[in-house]
RNA sequence: GUGGUUGUAGCUCAGUUGGUUAGAGCGCUGGAUUGUGGUUCCAGAGGUCGCCGGUUCGAACCCGGUCUUCCACCCCA
């Protein structure tokens, strides 16, 4: 009968000190949204199917998890429609829900849902999971969280120009410095494929691209013929491999390379205004840097492209990332509303974090006072003190039975309480309690009237 | 989706060419110490060897399947 218990592949339990340690994140994360000006929404786990598929690509659409109708959903399924043994027409019948696979399109069908009652521009922002069928490998869990800030009905460059100010601010605040903003514009990389005379294979061709510092050029070249495009198309590409140097001397090959393209020169002009404003505002800790082979796979992005990568010597994929898209309000019925907006991907900040040190010692520390239980009356003094010094925002808690004291201590010594108190017989007789510094091991006796004496010790 | 990898006590892991009763460290429980933790000493509990099937007189070990872990690719946070 009894069975070993498990959980799905790609989901993870968090125990007390993990979850501390998201919270740390999060709340970090929070406050700075929340400084920069966007407002709180959460929305469901489940999205209707509809709503979810084509949004990401076809690689997307395989990794959205879909939930089996309720009911007798096999009587739906004709004889001859299961015959054919075609998922993608025996999907729909059976599946009617999903799991949210970002939170960016559930935030744009929000956005639509609700437009009557939103004050454009409206900036929300978003921390809640999304689940992905994909396999788990190192920093991809089919469970994760994102925490997103996006801005929808404001055209402005200068939103752009806010996103990398944030995460600078959040990665600076967490402690996690040298991380590096890659910025691009998918207006560049249309431009390109449009200057090359493949316009039609703009995804293969970024997608490609976007591998060059990885396997090399030639792998890169190789991989876009292996896609279709012409060897005339790849070759003209050429000048893109030699990109070097300075932000600004790349911009002035990009403008030499795109003059023909109307739609690729607004995308220079669109990443010269980021980058120079970005060096004219200044960021704290992390760096911005133009690359024009970030692609980014989402194909809901038309401007701005961004990808923040982990501090070098740390091996992690991207840690947050985002850019702008124009019609995906427009796919659910409402127009010429342009959103832009960024994720921090939890998990793996979590796991940067983790591996550099970054977390506050203090997080395992969730007991600041620790009474001892000495028995019925003594514990009923105990608990008086206890109550007072929560009033007073203090993390205290007893033991809540007499066992031997030398387990009570070792159980606050495990909790890494700093101070336990002592209320036994003898304190008990002379009306008060004794403290004793975990640390230094130092006993000291406080009269039971001058608690506050002590609770100031803890909140001067 | 492709390729590889992993699974033995609560945790981290040993386990010889297939051979009696499957081990260690840490942790846990009790005691040395009935009001003092983190150190020490002693004792004890705890395992259908991931699961299902096969080969064999005999399987933790060999074979097949399955689930899971981790890793690379694809793709992505």
């Amino acid at each position: 009968m009894a069975q070993k218990p498990s959980i799905p592949k790609g989901t993870r339990d968090f125990n007390p000190l993990e979850v501390s340690k998201r919270n740390y994140i999060i709340e970090i994360i929070r406050k700075h949204f929340e400084r920069f000006g966007y407002q709180p929404i959460e929305t469901p786990a489940m999205e209707n199917r509809e709503t979810l598929m084509g949004k990401y690509g076809e690689e997307g659409d395989r990794l959205i998890f879909k939930i089996l109708n309720s009911g007798d959903f096999v009587k739906k399924v004709t004889p001859e429609l299961w015959e054919q043994k075609d998922s993608g027409k025996l999907t729909p019948v059976l599946t009617e829900k999903a799991l949210r696979y970002d939170l960016t399109v559930p935030f744009a069908r929000f956005v639509v849902m609700h437009q009557n009652d939103i004050d454009f521009p409206f900036k929300r922002y978003q921390i809640q999971p999304v689940w992905r069928a994909d396999r788990p490998q190192k920093g991809r869990f089919r469970e994760f969280y994102q925490c997103d800030a996006d801005v929808v009905g404001a055209r402005g460059a200068v939103q752009e120009l806010e996103f990398i100010q944030l995460y600078d601010r959040v990665f600076s605040d967490l402690g996690l410095k040298g991380v590096t903003v890659k910025v691009n514009n998918r207006k560049i990389l249309s431009g390109i494929a449009e200057v090359i005379g493949a316009p039609q294979r703009l995804t293969d061709f970024t997608v490609a691209l976007d591998k060059l510092d990885k396997i090399g050029r030639e792998k890169v070249e190789a991989e876009m013929i292996a896609k279709g495009i012409p060897e005339a198309s790849v070759r003209k590409a050429a000048p893109l491999f030699d990109l070097q140097g300075s932000a600004s001397r790349q911009l002035e090959s990009l403008k030499a390379f795109l003059s023909d393209s109307s739609v690729g020169m607004q995308g220079v002009s669109e990443l010269e205004f980021l980058l120079l404003e970005t060096e004219r505002l200044g960021l704290h800790t992390a760096s911005c840097q133009m690359d024009i082979t970030l692609a980014r796979g989402l194909n809901y992005y038309t401007g701005a492209i961004f990808e923040v990568s982990a501090p070098s010597g740390v091996t992690m994929g991207s840690i947050g990332g985002g850019g702008r898209y124009d019609d995906l309000t427009g796919i659910f019925g409402l127009q010429d509303v342009s959103g832009v907006g960024i994720s921090f991907g939890l998990d793996r900040i979590y796991l940067v974090m983790e591996e550099l040190g970054l977390f506050p010692s203090a997080l395992s520390q969730t007991l600041e006072v620790f009474c001892l239980n000495f028995g019925a009356a003594e514990s009923r003094a105990a608990l008086k003190l206890i109550m007072q010094l929560r009033d007073r925002g203090i993390r205290a808690d007893m033991y809540p039975d007499d066992v031997k004291v030398a387990k009570q201590f070792k159980y606050a010594d495990k909790r890494e309480v700093p101070f336990v108190v002592l209320i036994g017989d003898e304190e008990l007789r002379q009306s008060q309690f004794t403290v004793k510094d975990m640390k230094t091991g130092h006993q000291e006796s406080y009269p039971m009237e001058d608690w506050q004496r002590f609770a100031a010790r803890l909140r001067p």
